[in-house]
DNA sequence: GGGCGATGTGAACGCAGGCTAACCTGCGGC
DNA sequence: GCCGCAGGTTAGCCTGCGTTCACATCGCCC
């Protein structure tokens, strides 16, 4: 089970990403995924256990890249800026993998969805502490708020449709989330 | 079915809103309902017809409230801060109602789902007219991203948990989405 | 060229869970 | 006082779907 990496084991993962984030894990059914990389149902337990670890596989892989893009940043006086972009790249490449991570954890059991979590604490970590740096404003709650908002703006780009070229909508995400972590006062409009 | 409104009805809607919020529709059994609202399962069929139906009427209530809201707005110069003040004051009040406003459109079927993305576009209309007039350095999908995301963010305090007290969070969240819906050119860090 | 592991197929199994059936009970009206 | 309906209950039906089984096929190694 969970064979090493073949182009079949990728095939469906890159299937079952795309029917998750479209229809959600409850309303796809393995017959779908299978035919979607081409075999019948029952060849998708060739390659993976059960329904759920194709599903576990698809939220570790969105929050190990996360994860480890975030890690290995600098840490230097632009890194709210670097730590922004690099979300709004993962957001505008990745878009069914990041759509899967947003909606469909609570579909996983508690013991996976409780190891996710803290890596998921781990990576807003490092967003927090950046945000402290700049905004010593704020109580930690309140930081806490500020970066969890701020994510989910990003991550919005998985769940609607533009007709927006992606470098344009990045930019626009980009711009948004930066106003959004620095807002001190209610700003005058115009 | 579907009989008018007695406390079991109310109940039983407040019940599955939670339930649905906390767990999502799929993984929230008949059965669940029912004891939460202090009846077994199948008494629910008293007062709706089906479990699609009791998902049905939650986001339709949710929806009309923030409709309603939006459309009996002044539409005075202070328009936005009404909008956001609106969006605010329900996401912090109706919690529950709003996570599965957001997350659990999709366990619709699509008659439904269909009626109730026109409502919602209506809303969001109601929004882009309003940031439209403070924005014409957007093209009109530029606006429609802006109002989406900036949803999005104010969305996402029914997604988390924070010590923070509500009207802290309500002000917090208020500021941001301004400074979201305002953001003009990447802001110089401080 | 004959095992043999990897991969895929059609058929069937099992079971969770939504919903229905049949029955009970109290209460308001004539 | 009894009829009837609103609102419960328990037992059970039944369908969908994830999963398993037994069996084909096809390279590949010796």
């Amino acid at each position: 089970m969970t064979t090493a990496a073949g182009p079949r084991r990728e095939l469906l993962l890159e299937a079952a990403a795309d029917l998750f984030a479209a229809r959600g894990y409850f309303a796809v059914g393995i017959d779908d995924i299978g035919t979607a990389a081409g075999i019948t149902g029952p060849g998708v337990y060739r390659h993976f256990a059960s329904k759920q670890a194709l599903l576990e596989s698809l939220c570790d892989r969105a929050m190990t890249q996360l994860l480890s893009g975030a890690q290995g940043l600098s840490g230097g006086d632009s890194a709210l800026e670097a730590l922004v972009d690099l979300h709004v790249a993962f957001a505008v490449g990745e878009r069914a993998l990041l759509g899967v991570w947003v909606r469909e954890q609570r579909a996983l059991s508690d013991e996976v969805r409780r190891s996710l979590r803290r890596r998921q604490r781990s990576y807003e970590q490092v967003w927090r502490e950046v945000v402290a740096r700049q905004r010593d404003d704020l109580s930690e709650p309140e930081i806490a708020v500020v970066v969890t908002a701020t994510l989910a703006l990003l991550n919005s780009t998985a769940l609607f449709d533009t007709t927006l070229p992606p470098d344009r909508l990045g930019r626009l995400l980009r711009r948004m989330a930066l106003a959004a972590l620095m807002a001190r006062r209610t700003p005058s409009l115009r």
